[in-house]
Formats: C-alpha cells, structure tokens, sequence
DNA sequence: GATTGACCTCAAGTTAACTTGAGCTTTTAC
DNA sequence: GTAAAAGCTCAAGTTAACTTGAGGTCAATC
C-alpha cells in the first residue's frame, strides 16, 4: 500500500470521516467531547477512527431527523458493546428503542393533522366544541395549565 | 357586574391569558416582542388582551408541536386580518398551510420507521446494499458531502 | 528544509425559545 | 390608606447543538 489515498485502511482521520459522512470536523470534535464517538490518537496528538464510526454518525444523522436529542442517542450508543464492533443483535436492540418514539410521533403528527382540518380548519368557534380552542378556554375554571398533547 | 370574577369580559390581563392559555407571562411578553400576539395598553401601562389571543396563543402551541418555528408561525399569523377577528376563510388558509407541512413530515418520518427496520434493524453490513449506510461511504468517491435524507 | 494544509485545544459566539432577576409602578384587597 | 399581588422594562442567563477564532503543532510536498 503506498500510504494514502490507496484502497480500504482500517484508519480514517478527522478529516476523512468528515468528507465521507458528511459533518464538518468541529462537529465531530464535539460528538467526541460529548461522548458518542470515541477514538484514539497517534504520537502527534491527531485522533484516528475506526470505519465503524461513519455507521454511528450516520445513526447519530438519522436519530436526530426524528427529533431524538443528542443525550439520548448517546445514551443508546452507549448500550453498544464498547471498544468492540456491534453484532446485529445491538442494532436490533437500538432500532427497537427508536421505533417505538417513531411510531408514537408518527401517531401524534397524524392525529395532530386531524384536528387541525378540523377545528382550524373549520374556523370553528365554539368553545365548548373545539378540542384544539377548549383546553385554554376551560383552565380559567379548572385552574390548571393547558395540556395540548403534552408529548408522551 | 361586579369588576372582576364575575362573568364574560372581553379584555384579558396578562395574567389571566397565561393561566388560561398553560403558557408563562413571560412567554406571553416574549410572543408580544416577536410579533406573535399584540395587545394594548391600559392608563397604568398594563396589557390588555382581546379574547381571540387565547385561540392565537393555542395555535401557537399546536404549531410548534409539529415542529414550526416561531418565525415562520409569526409569518402565517400576519397573514391574518390585522386587528380584526379572523373568520373562518382565514383560519383555513392557515390550516392548509401547515396541513403540507404536516403531510410531508408525517411522510418523512414514516419513510424513515421503514429504513430504521431495514437498516439499523438488521445489522447489515453490506456498504453497497445499506442505504442508511452508504450514503456517508460513497461520499469518498464522489467527494461531496452525505445527504442522509435532507428534510425538503 | 521550509511552506502549506490538516490537526489540536480552549474559549467564546450563535440561534431558538424562553426564563430569571432587579428595580420600580399599578391594582386590588383588607 | 397601606400592604401584598400583579404588572412593567430591560438585561442577562439557560439549553441544545454547533460554529468560529486565536494561537500553536504535525505532516506531506516541492
């Protein structure tokens, strides 16, 4: 192999695993500091990756793009076998996590979707009718704060 | 009647639009600085509140749970009858506006349930095969950064 | 062997959406 | 008529998720 540039390595540099998922090198310094990729460093001080690690920032990418915050996704990585490369019974564990979230805000967009047509919508202006107009109306009898849908 | 307490009065205070609405005075303050709500001004420089802020306010709430930002629901708001109870031609405008939004995200998110079973879920690791994984690998042939699923 | 590009660290800045606090005025209640 | 509750303004703080910048090191290249 003539150093760089050549076919697979096993190591990738901050640089690399930058271009190849896509987040700027800062990011990635971050994720680290934050505790959901680790890596280990050369004798000049620069952080190397295992390829396993363009799997997890991509699974950190599409996390995200479901609303799921960085602590938790942390949190879920953290569940992977550390230092080692997971088998997919530990993907299966993860993806189970998530889909759950996923389908409950899939189910909360959709029913959301409904009242909207409904009461927006329908420009209706009955208080006691309206569900989405109600819940303000009625907390000046019952005293307590509104609950919209209070996600989960 | 009896001042306060007693039955329907068309103006609202600060404070009784927050218990009302389940939202903070100060939030209310900070809708106001942002164009969200307006109200006017009593002798002693106090809010004032016409009733249709409660339904703003609850349309406020709604559209931030579907993920809006404030910007872009202070956009849709304006479009409003400016001072005037909106009727309900302008409440469907609104509707449909964000029904769009709605569909699309309800769709991306189910789009995106599917991948995580077939992705993440299965534990492949075929780099050619995996969608949810070869969009950051090839991005070191073709040098441009991952699109994972770039939200519209 | 020196220049240039990639890295490193650490602090501070950024945006969104609010909250908290200080200091002061107005209303309401006894 | 006075004291407590509710308001007001304005500045600063908070959390999430990063980015930007300053100042200095490492490494690949001509």
């Amino acid at each position: 192999m003539t150093g760089k540039g050549g076919g697979l390595r096993r190591e990738l540099t901050v640089g690399e695993v930058a271009e190849r998922s896509g987040v700027a090198v800062s990011t990635l310094h971050f994720y680290e500091s934050k505790g959901l990729i680790s890596s280990w460093r050369t004798d000049g001080n620069q952080r190397r990756y295992g390829r396993d690690v363009l799997r997890r920032v991509a699974i950190i990418k599409v996390a995200q793009s479901v609303g799921i915050g960085l602590a938790e996704i942390r949190d879920a990585l953290a569940t992977l076998p550390n230092g080692r490369t997971p088998n997919a019974k530990d993907w299966a564990r993860l993806s189970a996590r998530w889909r759950e979230d996923l389908d409950l805000r899939i189910k909360q967009l959709t029913k959301l979707r409904d009242r909207l047509e409904g009461c927006i919508g329908c420009g209706c202006l009955s208080v006691d009718d309206c569900p989405l107009r109600n819940p303000g109306d009625k907390a000046a009898e019952k005293g307590s704060g509104a609950q919209y849908l209070k996600p989960a």
